[in-house]
DNA sequence: TAAGGGACTTGGAACGTTCCAATGAAGAAC
DNA sequence: GTTCTTCATTGGAACGTTCCAAGTCCCTTA
């Protein structure tokens, strides 16, 4: 029950001043070769840690750098929190996790709970001092988000809106790259009927929808493209491709708004035994691990979340440095990739 | 770029002591009505937010709970966390998260680097002054860590050795209860040919290996158990399934060590055209998302992963509310439970 | 031999909080 | 009218670090 030692008793056994000890804990070059090994040497026998709370206090700069994250317990945000990580273990920062609670099901319930919380824990994390904040797909207000943040440098990764992306830098998904790549794919299959089973009604999901309809637009295919409205569940994918079949055309190609929905898709259509991708093919969008399991093999779009992690890990390092300077926030949009599996190939013969 | 508010400043603009704005964020009893919402008020004025360092620093109490996980990115620990963080928000406690890393999957290097990254991680969090730590999955040296640890509360979630065990209080799955639900659910539907596709040879695969044997030996059926040696991926699955059709006598049920393993075995099985449940019927463990998609639907164990995380985190806290006091750590072990779904079904009839 | 300088080393003053002991005011008890 | 009690409020001293200015030592140079 003692309590840890300091700085002072690792001073007193090296018999150095504290201010010494300091210094070699600070990795200074000012040390001789000898004090700093006697000095090792007795913070290691009495088992001396940093108390890293008084040091913060102390220094402005903290070489910390705070991340909130909407929901740990969610695949998507253990991606892009792998890329801030992995850039952050390349550099000096240490990382500081801030979980901003669970998204729920209930989609109402989720917007009104999440502003609040994530900004609580934006509070949190920023009280502990820190050089700089990364978060993911904030919802919170921007004018409490200003005062919250102050003059602390921030970065947001995966969704931002105007008024946030003017003060902060910004790093999201091509969305409209990624809607080019997956009609690219299919048009060269000789597909022309493609119909989309949206994940919903929310920013999100519509920003796909949209850019679905503006890239059909684009290649000449408007007459021929469809959207059925659903949600990020299998039901919907199996509901959708339920209402798909029930219609006199068949399209020849569906395009899921996500793996979930994908997989949704694959089951009704077994179940109809409608054989994929010779009559109809599917293509998902996330490449998450149910896109590459051997009895889904779902053609999809991988989001560059490990890369947008990097950037805005990266991002966020450039403006600490350059910290006081005027700057015009930037706004990226990283490609995304498609990876082609066995869920899609060429058009059936004689489909229209 | 003006640093943030103190208390001074807030004591300034209230017109009273700092001595008081701190008792008002302590909520404490003893101030007045009047002054504390003029505290208030002046607070929110100009924006103030208490440094959570320096009060880490001052007090020896935090109200901080440190949480060190294995890998963030794997929704095995999410899961974990989902259960700390629900019984974190009933109390009055924060929650700091360390990650330790990421597990590779080269399984050499994983235990080579995780002990080394874990006990860095364990020592950055401790270094943050917090009340108690969980941690999961540690696979650090008992004493590398009882030095990084010194008198800091502790409690271990999902995987223990002894010399752990002595010290610290140690939350894990039943695995010997989820075998005997596995075996006795096959049993049930007139099984006896069974045979187990291992995790690998691994601390925790073996011992669920371990388990199925010794289950099978309890309900008398040693001589129609089997096992493949396989590793965590749908390929042992795969080749795994291969294997055991190769054989003369087929086993009439198979039991994965995980579900991603079982959807392994699905897709050979598919293959070869042989039907889930009539024919064979296989299990899964985790109940993961895979366990519940329509195209898979597997039957399988959900570990108490969130009630792992809950209970791991009330144990710590009677832990940090009774320290000082010898105790006998804990070792709690809790059951998981079988999902039932429809790739188990009755024996093949004629089958042995 | 003394001054100059470089390389190390040191004490002291913060950082923003909490907590203790001490203050003042106001009413209660004698 | 004095003393006691209670209550809200206050100043000062930490907590463990960093950083600055100021030392000390020893070697070089005139």
């Amino acid at each position: 029950m003692k309590r840890p030692p300091t700085l002072n008793d690792v001073a007193r056994v090296a018999k150095v001043s504290r201010s010494l000890v300091s210094l070699v804990f600070q990795d200074s070059p000012k040390v001789s070769e000898e004090k700093r090994a006697a000095v090792l040497k007795a913070a290691a026998k009495i088992g001396y840690q940093p108390n890293e709370s008084a040091r913060r206090l102390k220094s402005s700069v903290t070489k910390t750098i705070g991340v909130v994250l909407t929901d740990i317990h969610n695949p998507y945000y253990g991606e892009i929190f792998y890329g801030i990580e992995n850039a952050g273990s390349e550099s000096e920062y240490k990382l500081l996790i801030g979980n901003a609670g669970f998204e729920s099901d209930d989609l109402n319930q989720r917007a009104r709970i999440m502003g609040a919380r994530q900004l609580d824990t934006v509070k949190t994390v920023r009280s502990q001092m820190v050089d700089g904040l990364v978060c993911s797909s904030l919802r919170t207000s921007p004018e409490d988000l200003f005062i919250a943040i102050g003059s602390t440098p921030l970065v947001l990764i995966g969704h931002s809106t105007a008024a946030l992306a003017k003060k902060y830098d910004v790093v999201i998904t091509d969305e409209q790259d990624a809607a080019k790549q997956i009609i690219d794919h299919l048009v060269d299959f000789g597909h022309k009927r493609i119909t989309h089973i949206s994940g919903g009604t929310d920013v999100g999901p519509a920003e796909r929808t949209k850019r679905f309809l503006a890239e059909m637009k684009r290649q000449g295919l408007s007459s021929y493209a469809e959207v059925i409205e659903g949600s990020w569940s299998q039901e919907a994918g199996y509901n959708g491709a339920e209402e798909i079949l029930n219609q006199k055309v068949l399209p020849t190609a569906i395009y899921a708004a996500n793996d979930l929905i994908a997989t949704g898709v694959l089951a009704k259509l077994r179940e109809r035994k409608i054989r994929v991708p010779e009559d109809i093919s599917v293509i998902g969008f996330d490449n998450s691990m149910l896109a590459h399991l051997k009895i889904a093999d779902i053609t999809s779009i991988k989001e560059p979340l490990f890369q947008m992690g990097r950037t805005g890990f990266e991002l966020l390092i450039e403006r600490i440095d350059t910290k006081g300077k005027a700057f015009t926030p930037k706004f990226l949009k990283i490609k995304p990739q498609l990876v082609a599996r066995s869920s899609t190939g060429p058009r059936k013969k004689g489909s229209k």
